[in-house]
DNA sequence: CTTAGCCCCGTAGTTAGGTACGGAGTCAAG
DNA sequence: CTTGACTCCGTACCTAACTACGGGGCTAAG
């Protein structure tokens, strides 16, 4: 059990996570991680914990939740509220899906004007700018 | 012939093209619009060509181009670079594509989650928070 | 015991795309 | 000719999520 993943250092602790030290600090401002205590003048150390802690923000910054809402997942850690965790990944659900569709939309615009460039027979202006001066429709 | 889209002042061009006073301003700090001439102690005047061009960046930036991308499609836009512009507009179409591809992995896997969460059967923990803990392989 | 390399802490800078503020000057209606 | 709305200009502030810097202290290896 002497494992090294107990008693890191900071920049040990940044290494396992695969962040930087001054994120770490970072996220401690915000309240996402805690400090450990200071031993009188020395320095702190880190577990495993708070390279789980770690990952856990990272994999949810991943899937689009800012940091306050980290915050408000890892409060609702606690064995208790998986409902309103649920909750919260649902309402982000619903927006990833908002953006799909936007995308879609634009990905639709965007090739058909790519395509009347490269197919341009007859016309005089450049077909996507032409579309830029014109504005879109739906968006 | 006396179109009152010509001869606007700023706040008359703002309305016209439903943006910010200040938002004009910042993208003639920008070099994205210019300014014209100010007559000696007095007031600018804006006209059509100043619209159509607040249009052309709005619908730009709709579509996912960045600023500094829409200086260079106006920059393109004087009759010979169709290519060019089209090719700029090709390599945001594959980035939407990526995006797009991102953002229904991230659906795919929050949407599991919630399912998870809300069939929970014979689960102790939360799926969601567990799965944040876990990590998530491909993203 | 020295020294290189970390750690601590506070503050400031970065990117993108604006938004806000404030004092001085100007224009137009009444 | 006054008054109220608007313009001009510079500078500062905003969000989000970091990233950088710098002076001073501590720690571990040789």
């Amino acid at each position: 059990m002497d494992d090294k993943s107990e008693r890191v250092t900071i920049g040990g602790l940044a290494k396992a996570a695969e962040v930087n030290v001054e994120t770490i600090r970072y996220y401690q401002r915000r309240g996402l991680l805690n400090e450990p205590v200071r031993p009188a003048g020395g320095i702190r150390y880190y577990g495993s914990a708070d390279i789980a802690r770690l990952v856990f923000i990272k994999t949810a910054q991943k899937l689009g939740f800012t940091l306050s809402e980290v915050s408000d997942l890892l409060r609702l850690d606690d064995g208790a509220h998986c409902v309103e965790a649920s909750e919260l990944a649902a309402r982000k659900l619903h927006n990833v899906r908002g953006k799909i569709d936007t995308l879609k939309r634009i990905e639709e615009l965007l090739s058909e004007m790519v395509t009347r460039c490269h197919t341009q027979q007859e016309t005089v202006a450049c077909p996507l700018i032409s579309s830029l001066y014109k504005g879109v429709g739906i968006l």
